[in-house]
RNA sequence: GCCGAAGUGGCGGAACGGUAGACGCGUACGGUUCAGGACCGUAUGGGAGCAAUUCCAUGGAGGUUCGAUUCCUCUCUUCGGCACCA
């Protein structure tokens, strides 16, 4: 299809194809005038647009496209989504059909919060971001097929996107809860977990509180298992599939019931522990847990600690996190195993959504549990031991410390030596010794006294706080200090009284860290190794009808409704006798309307709410009255599946192109970056998993590749708008050009790594090119015969080259291209083959330049769809090989030798003992052995001193 | 705390278990230039030595191996992700 081309550019450009090659013929270098040349080339003669109908070998190469909300295109982006063209390109060359498509995510509130910023309405904010970003993307020089560009927030586009709400709750998968969910005050708006960082909100940063709104969800739940065992199957980065895994978080247990005492309710808990049941010495209950609402009717005190505790944010939560607090509901439960009475207790360390919202706790086996237990002064009963393992041990101090802490907690101090371990009890009587020891800070004496590694101690203080230590002997330096940052900060930098019961001792380790155990303390499970047997437990507890097994994901339903502006408005109708209703499909898009007033609210409601000839509608069940949903969408539905768009942008009357969708998809290769390993990636495999289930597509995985690119920083910072280092492309094109800039980006590290941008590092680039652009002045016009040396030289580098581009790794193929530079620049003659192949392989990054001195030298149609060039093995071989002559494994001479020399080691042998270099290390010694590496290393090993 | 990645010259970074530092930046010296820039050439990990040469070096400590930047164990540091998920 690109065959009839080449006359045309030729046409274009006789000027420049003049054959005689004086150097006067060879212009200056100027890359602006190229570059917009040949943009405009590519585009008039369709380079980049393959017959999506008619294509032989379809390679869908796809690059996540960009929110356009900031400033404009930055150079990150350009890093991404040059990268991801040079792979386009190469594949191009070897004879695919590259179909590689741009597109904007330009719904959403980073685009609107963008807006808010400048003052703009977000409609015409669009506008003019569409034109920046599209010029930008023009200027970088990338294949883009610009025919199938697609907005989100074009309704062409996001008509089908409601269509596909639509179907997800015609199949029961959209639906409206109530929930505690996250709200961010200064967006104003509700927020999916996934957007939640640590408990601030993933865009502005500010504090996220908790809020029970009606809300649409997708029950992505439905699909955890699907999701989860797919990714096996998936060529991703390893480290996107592992964040995959770990956010859908499958763990496998027991669901087990525990009675209230004198009363009928019964408390279930989810455990992935079951086998710890005997040590399970009180019950906990999230604040959101129904049973604890009632009793908050009753009892004010815990009323009063549910308040407070739903008043805090998430993030207080956590910055207060180690510090747990509860209260004590005055109900007793009982331990289904062994009827004892266990207390029940009301705390926020235990989450509202997560299994049950209750739990048994065994502080034993639980760092959390003992956390608590420590603090409120509830039993610990240890029922788990490693095998053969010494008796744990720490010292727990304090003034208020009482005689049945004491017997209940085995209080001792460790104490650890070369041979073993040895117990020393502590008497009550001298805690308060260890406790000055350390308030005053600590002499080497105590050690002397003590001869340990490490010692813990476990501090109580009258207020209830816990504060744990470890003082080890690597550690004396510290020790010092210890009596000044007593409050706090040692032990958390040293963080490990856990961990080093773990390497020590019996505890949680064991259920950390999946080793083997046996159980104790149990009665008839005694015995029972686990946690490889804990299956037999809960056989045994399905039995006695106390639990069940039960399976549980970390992932939840994916919140849907934003209480925003400038989003997709989802398309439901409410009528007060039908309930919710889906628009109509005839009656798609519901445009989002044209609002003055779009600034959010923050009283819950979207904008939309306030506009009564958007909200007001009929049923389309009863034709009654009714009101439409006035949310908006999440801009990740958008995004959800953009890439079945883009093969379809010229249909009007459906969604999806089925039968380009089979020719197309699973995409080839998909680029981009880390940050949307969970979020973006996870809610489109949802989606194309519905379209499969729908019968729609006939495979469930959207992308069969996805590498995932590093982060490129400046100067050794990450680039951000508040450190005002964030670089826009703009400037270096202009200075050097796209493909300097394209090669630079390419250049500083391994794609897959991400690099750090230099200024300097880009003039070198310059360099670079400028030289391969002279050395055209210097083509011999005669055919000159190519050595064998030149012929190995161009052929390593084909290889080198290629298979680097293939892995990603585009730093070491240009460093191999500017090796071939170097070459070819000492050479008296350079035949056209050598420059030919140097201008194909440079093709993919700098993709103007190599064009106009392809065209100018060839006088052929496009060098993006000429011929990728291809090794040939049997010019590799060297007739002259370098051997490395180690003794004793140290480099001490090398020698040449021919392609069958190489072969016979007698004979390396015998010229490498001649070798002065070699044989004076010899020094009369014996040589005991000699190890030969065909063609490579040759290494004697002599007897080593006397 | 958990998961992941990475620690190599002044800097970015190269090295299928086999000559550590490719390639580039920077620097120095030289050439060219009225001068500067640009360009070209040479050198450039550290120590000792006039030199040939030699010793030391891939965060640290061990181990496997004839031979380790590379594999294993422990450890320290940095970065990224997740974070009270029972």
């Amino acid at each position: 299809m690109f065959k009839d081309i080449a006359g045309e550019i030729f046409l274009c450009y006789t000027p420049f194809m003049t054959k005689t090659r004086d150097k006067t013929s060879i212009p200056k270098y100027d890359p602006s005038e190229i570059e917009k040349k040949w943009q405009k080339i590519w585009d008039s003669e369709k380079t980049y647009q393959p017959d999506l109908d008619k294509a032989k070998k379809p390679f869908y190469n796809l690059m996540m496209f960009p929110y356009p909300s900031a400033e404009g295109l930055h150079v990150g982006n350009m890093y991404a989504f040059t990268g991801a063209d040079v792979y386009g390109r190469f594949k191009r060359m070897q004879g695919n059909d590259v179909f590689e498509p741009i597109g904007l995510d330009g719904f959403g509130i980073h685009s609107e919060n963008y807006a808010l910023k400048v003052g703009l309405h977000p409609k015409e904010q669009a506008k003019k971001s569409e034109e920046n970003f599209y010029r930008q993307l023009q200027a970088i020089g990338n294949g883009f097929d610009w025919s199938k560009k697609l907005e989100t927030y074009d309704p062409n586009y996001y008509k089908w996107t409601q269509w596909i709400f639509i179907q997800l709750f015609k199949k029961g998968l959209a639906y409206r809860k109530k929930a505690s969910v996250n709200f961010c005050p200064q967006d104003k708006t509700v927020l999916a977990d996934e957007q939640v960082i640590a408990g601030l909100c993933e865009r502005c940063n500010s504090q996220v509180v908790k809020k029970d709104l009606e809300q649409w969800f997708f029950k992505i739940t439905d699909y955890a298992e699907r999701l989860l065992n797919n990714i096996d199957k998936l060529d991703w980065s390893e480290k996107v599939k592992i964040a995959q895994r770990q956010w859908i978080g499958k763990s496998e247990g027991a669901r087990i019931k525990f009675k209230v005492k004198n009363s009928q309710s019964e408390i279930e808990v989810y455990t992935t522990r079951p086998d710890t049941l005997h040590g399970v010495t009180f019950m906990v209950l999230a604040p959101e847990h129904e049973i604890s609402k009632e009793i908050s009717k009753k009892n004010n005190e815990v009323g009063e600690y549910i308040k407070v505790a739903q008043k805090r944010t998430e993030q207080e939560r956590i910055a207060e996190g180690k510090e747990k607090t509860g209260v004590d509901t005055g109900l007793i439960a009982i331990n289904p195993v062994n009827n004892e009475e266990i207390p029940i207790w009301v705390a926020d360390y235990v989450l509202g959504g997560y299994g049950t919202g209750a739990i048994m706790a065994v502080p034993a086996h639980d760092f959390r549990d003992f956390e608590f237990a420590l603090r409120y002064d509830l039993p610990v009963v240890q029922v788990i031991s490693k095998l053969n393992a010494p008796i744990r041990s720490y010292l727990m101090g304090g003034e208020d410390i009482s005689d049945e802490d004491l017997k209940r907690l085995k209080i001792k101090i460790l104490d650890t030596t070369e041979k073993g371990y040895r117990k020393i009890e502590i008497p009550k009587s001298k805690i308060k010794d260890y406790e000055k020891l350390i308030e005053n800070k600590m002499t080497l004496g105590f050690w002397n006294e003590y001869i340990a590694k490490e010692i813990i101690f476990i501090f109580k203080f009258k207020d209830g706080k816990v504060k744990r230590f470890v003082l080890s002997r690597e550690n004396e330096k510290e020790i010092d200090k210890l009596g000044e940052e007593f409050n706090g900060r040692v032990w958390k930098k040293k963080a490990s009284v856990w961990k080093w019961l773990a390497k020590n001792d019996t505890y949680a380790d064991l259920i950390v860290h999946g080793e083997q155990g046996e159980i104790i303390n149990s009665g008839e499970w005694d015995g029972i190794r686990v946690p490889n047997e804990i299956g037999k437990i809960i056989e045994l507890i399905g039995r006695k009808q106390i639990g069940k097994r039960e399976v549980n994901y970390h992932l939840r339903d994916w919140l849907i409704s934003r209480q925003r502006y400038w989003g997709l408005p989802i398309p439901m109708i409410n009528c007060s006798k039908c309930g919710w209703q889906p628009v109509p499909e005839k009656d798609l898009p519901v445009l989002l309307p044209d609002v003055k007033d779009w600034k959010p609210k923050g009283d819950g409601q979207s904008p939309l709410a306030n506009i009564e000839s958007f909200v007001k509608t009929k049923c389309p069940n009863c034709g009654g009255n009714a009101e439409r949903e006035t949310d908006v969408s999440d801009t990740f539905l958008d995004s959800a599946w953009y890439f079945f768009r883009y093969i379809a942008t010229d249909k009007t009357k459906e969604a999806l192109d089925k039968q380009r969708i089979e020719k197309w998809l699973p995409v080839n290769m998909y680029i981009g970056g880390a940050e949307h390993s969970v979020l973006h990636l996870l809610y489109s495999r949802f989606i194309t998993m519905f379209f499969k289930d729908q019968g729609l597509i006939s495979f469930e995985e959207p992308y069969s590749k996805f590498r995932a690119h590093g982060l490129l920083i400046k100067e050794g910072a990450k680039m951000s708008k508040s450190r005002g280092n964030v670089v826009i492309p703009d400037k270096y094109i202009k200075k050097f050009g796209a493909d300097t800039l394209r090669l630079y980006l390419m250049f500083i590290g391994p794609f897959i790594q991400g690099g750090d941008f230099y200024d300097t590092g880009i003039e070198g680039m310059y360099r670079f090119v400028k030289r391969v652009w002279t050395l055209f002045t210097r083509i011999s016009d005669s055919n000159s015969q190519i050595t064998n040396e030149s012929q190995r030289v161009m052929h390593k580098t084909i290889k080198k080259v290629t298979e680097d581009i293939e892995n990603l790794r585009y730093n070491t193929a240009i460093s191999s291209l500017m090796e071939y530079y170097n070459f070819l620049s000492k050479q008296k003659f350079i035949s056209k083959e050598e420059i030919k192949t140097l201008l194909l392989l440079m093709a993919p990054f700098a993709p103007h330049f190599t064009e106009e001195l392809w065209v100018r030298e060839r006088g052929e149609s496009s060098i993006h769809i000429s011929q990728w060039p291809i090794y040939d093995p049997k010019f590799l071989t060297e007739s002259e090989i370098t051997i490395v002559v180690q003794v004793n494994g140290k480099m001490r001479s090398t020698l040449k030798v021919s392609q069958g020399e190489s072969l016979n080691q007698q004979l390396i042998e015998k010229i490498a003992k001649k070798n002065q270099k070699v044989n004076k290390y010899f020094n009369n010694k014996q040589i005991k052995k000699v190890i030969y590496i065909k063609g490579k290393v040759i290494n004697f090993v002599v007897a080593n001193g006397y």
